[in-house]
DNA sequence: AGCACGCCGACT
DNA sequence: GTCGGCGTGCTC
């Protein structure tokens, strides 16, 4: 009798064995539905063996459905990833599975010109129409939208025959041409693309840092390395991890200028029918060219022979919520899997790569040089001791008088503030209270565009309420510090003439939105951008000549391990903004601490004594990239049960050689949504296998369905 | 995650 | 005397 081991989505440590009833042909991989206690569940079978003692009574294999199969790649990859990040197997499956929950789209019925066909009667509204559907094709209900009528007017010209309607099956995946002319490569781009397609074509793991200044052309290496690649072997495919959604359009627009195909495009914001086909054509192999998200490592790819994480020190390719994983260091894993080239490209990498690259694991290629004729910016820090401006404002008089400078030259600026809205904090005149949201311990943040006090953890937001919530004084509450909202409110006072936006989630919070807001700032309709990092990564702008960075000291505070180091890779990409095409760029930056190193390596754009200094930090406190932490933190709405499940915790904290357990304490953030929450830090060498020893430590502890425990393999928030 | 089992308050 | 609250525990 054969035995199947299914991957369940439940909260268990391990795949269920079930029997395979005699004539089912089951294989590793194949998706099933199991019984489960008294329901029927949907899964994956991780493996199929032959049964040995005939120990238990197993339940049998219910069905096995007619899908795609994961390829064994990525299951051995999936089992790999939950050991790492102390995940179920099967809720890590899960990620790999989740594009199959829609079906594929069906025929589309478009709408498109007959010849050139005129109406009997021509009207304003179908004027519109004919307008609206050009020389291309769209929907029905698109076509509507866009000309402003209603769908009785498209239909009324499809009867007299101007328009016709016809049903278009769902789009192949385009092919790329890899022998189309790239971009003219300068001699070092060049050497690094030869360098990356050599270490291809050895088809072995092989981890590489790409690491150049902003504007040297990075991505026109790896498109270069891929076109080899592809030109070698055309059956082989490419993943492009970006670190946001937002980076997505622009990626893609590159891809398909240089190998004239649309890649595929993987993120949550990606309709589910259409993610449905691309995980279809990344199986059988049909999708060359994936860009994506960190969710696009889970891709059931057939033939993957270089995986690219562009702008690898970014913290978003940390997921954070629900499965906690680090897409960098995942995307490595899988390319020691699949035995191909991990590439990650950046212009300020993390500790960690940069670790591995000193080292000789990862092979480390450097471009120097600015792309064409543009320099880095002149930097100059303001001491906002000395030098700030007088209370209630946020712009240092020099700043003030650089951007003057700059308005006067035609010319644009970039403000940048790490923080959305309005003001940080709302606080009573009269009681003193900071107004939090509701059984939360974080601040209500201002938002004056849309009037709201909005909870950025949980999302909760309220209008601005007259009285105080808490001693109930009339128009007591004051706004304090400033959001982006706040600095546009100051230029527009101090420029009245400058064409002023903001920049942020809020103001862009999707793709198109983000796009629109680019391509005007690049066409010069705005003078001055207020902006949070939503706007520091990757674009363009010819004629910026000026960056300001409000508050240099934001990401300090807080004290966490890689605070300088984030610090120093943000400002570095927004004072980068400055000056790329033949304008030379200056970036000036307030700080309270201008001796601070951060802002020394800053005003002095060197990056590698920055590093150094960091990293001899990092060995003397034994931290990463020198050891390695887990942080366990755990939360309840029933204070007792925590009390109790954290005091058994820190009586069973096993000391190992060069392992330290640390806490419990309250989380920073003790309070959140009625949820207490309390905190372990695990700190080990290298040497210590971390997972192992949490797992083993947790063994000894039951930790009751009232607690919620989740593990954070080498944590980057500290909330 | 679901879903059942199990032990204490308001109802025909 | 039952219906049902959600706390605890198990599912191959």
């Amino acid at each position: 009798m054969r035995i199947a081991a299914v991957l369940l989505p439940l909260p268990v440590p391990e795949a269920f064995d079930y029997a395979v009833p005699d004539g089912m042909a089951l294989a590793a991989g194949d998706h099933v539905h199991v019984p489960l206690g008294p329901r029927l569940v949907r899964g994956v079978v991780s493996e199929v063996r032959e049964q040995t003692g005939s120990n238990r009574r197993l339940k049998a294999v219910a069905e096995r459905l007619d899908e795609t199969p994961l390829p064994p790649s990525s299951l051995e990859f999936l089992e790999w990833a939950a050991r790492w990040t102390l995940t179920p197997p099967g809720e890590m499956a899960l990620l790999a599975w989740r594009g199959l929950r829609h079906g594929a789209p069906r025929a589309e019925r478009i709408i498109r010109r007959v010849g050139g066909r005129q109406p009997a009667r021509m009207t304003p509204a179908r004027q519109a129409v004919l307008e609206a559907v050009g020389a291309g094709a769209s929907t029905a209900v698109e076509l509507a939208r866009r000309a402003g009528v209603s769908t009785g007017v498209v239909k009324g010209l499809i009867d007299e025959g101007v328009l016709e309607s016809a049903l278009v099956p769902p789009p192949q995946p385009q092919q790329p041409d890899p022998d189309r002319p790239g971009a003219a490569l300068n001699p070092a781009q060049a050497a690094a693309a030869d360098a990356v397609a050599r270490r291809i074509e050895d088809r072995a793991f092989r981890p590489i840092l790409l690491d150049g200044v902003t504007g040297s052309g990075k991505t026109e290496v790896y498109l270069e390395a891929a076109a080899r690649l592809l030109k070698a072997e055309p059956g082989a495919q490419v993943l492009i991890l970006l670190p946001e959604i937002a980076l997505t359009q622009a990626v893609i627009g590159r891809v398909a200028a240089r190998f004239g195909a649309t890649p595929g495009e993987w993120h949550s914001g990606v309709p589910g029918p259409q993610r449905r086909l691309l995980w279809e054509a990344v199986a059988s192999g049909e999708q060359k060219i994936v860009v994506g998200a960190r969710s696009a490592l889970f891709l059931p790819f057939k033939r993957l022979r270089l995986i690219v994480v562009d702008e690898e020190h970014d913290a978003s390719f940390k997921q954070e919520e629900g499965l906690i994983y680090h897409a960098r260091d995942l995307a490595v894993a899988r390319a020691r899997i699949e035995g191909c080239v991990a590439l990650l490209a950046s212009a300020t990498p993390s500790l960690e790569t940069l670790w591995n690259a000193e080292s000789g694991r990862y092979d480390w290629l450097r471009l120097s040089a600015r792309h064409g004729v543009a320099r880095l910016p002149a930097m100059r820090l303001i001491d906002m001791r000395s030098d700030g401006p007088e209370r209630g404002r946020w712009l240092s008089p020099a700043l003030v008088e650089a951007m003057g400078e700059t308005f006067a030259a035609g010319e644009q600026t970039l403000l940048f503030l790490n923080r959305r809205g309005y003001a940080p904090v709302v606080l009573c005149r009269a009681c003193g209270q900071r107004l939090t949201a509701p059984d939360t311990d974080s601040w209500l943040v201002e938002h004056r565009y849309t009037g709201r006090l909005v909870c950025h953890l949980t999302g909760f937001s309220m209008p601005r309420p007259r009285h105080c919530p808490h001693c109930g004084a009339e128009d007591s509450l004051v706004s304090v510090g400033p959001g982006v909202e706040r600095i546009e409110e100051e230029v527009a006072e101090r420029f009245p003439e400058a064409r002023t936006a903001v920049f942020s989630s809020d103001t862009a919070p999707d793709g198109a939105a983000a796009r629109q807001l680019v391509e005007r700032m690049a066409r010069g309709e705005i003078d001055v951008l207020v902006a949070t990092q939503a706007a520091a990564k990757g674009h363009n702008f010819p004629n910026l000549t000026l960056v300001g960075v409000v508050d240099a000291d934001l990401g300090l505070r807080g004290g966490d391990l890689r605070a300088g180091e984030r610090t120093f890779q943000l400002l570095a990409q927004a004072a980068g903004r400055a000056g790329r095409a033949d304008k030379p760029g200056r970036a000036l930056i307030q700080t309270f601490m201008p001796e601070h190193p951060v802002m020394q390596a800053l005003e002095h754009l060197d990056r590698d004594a920055f590093i150094e200094a960091e990293m001899a930090e990092r060995a003397q406190a034994r931290m990463p990239p020198h050891g390695r932490l887990a942080a366990l933190v755990l939360s309840s709405e029933n204070p007792q049960a925590l009390e109790e499940t954290c005091r058994q915790l820190a009586a069973q904290a096993l000391n190992a050689e060069g392992a330290e357990i640390y806490g419990p304490a309250d989380a920073p953030l003790a309070l959140v949504r009625g949820r207490r929450r309390k905190r372990f830090l695990v700190r080990a060498d290298r040497t210590v296998d971390v997972q192992a020893l949490v797992r083993e430590w947790l063994s000894r502890v039951k930790i009751p369905a009232s607690v919620r425990l989740n593990v954070d393999v080498d944590p980057y928030s500290f909330l």
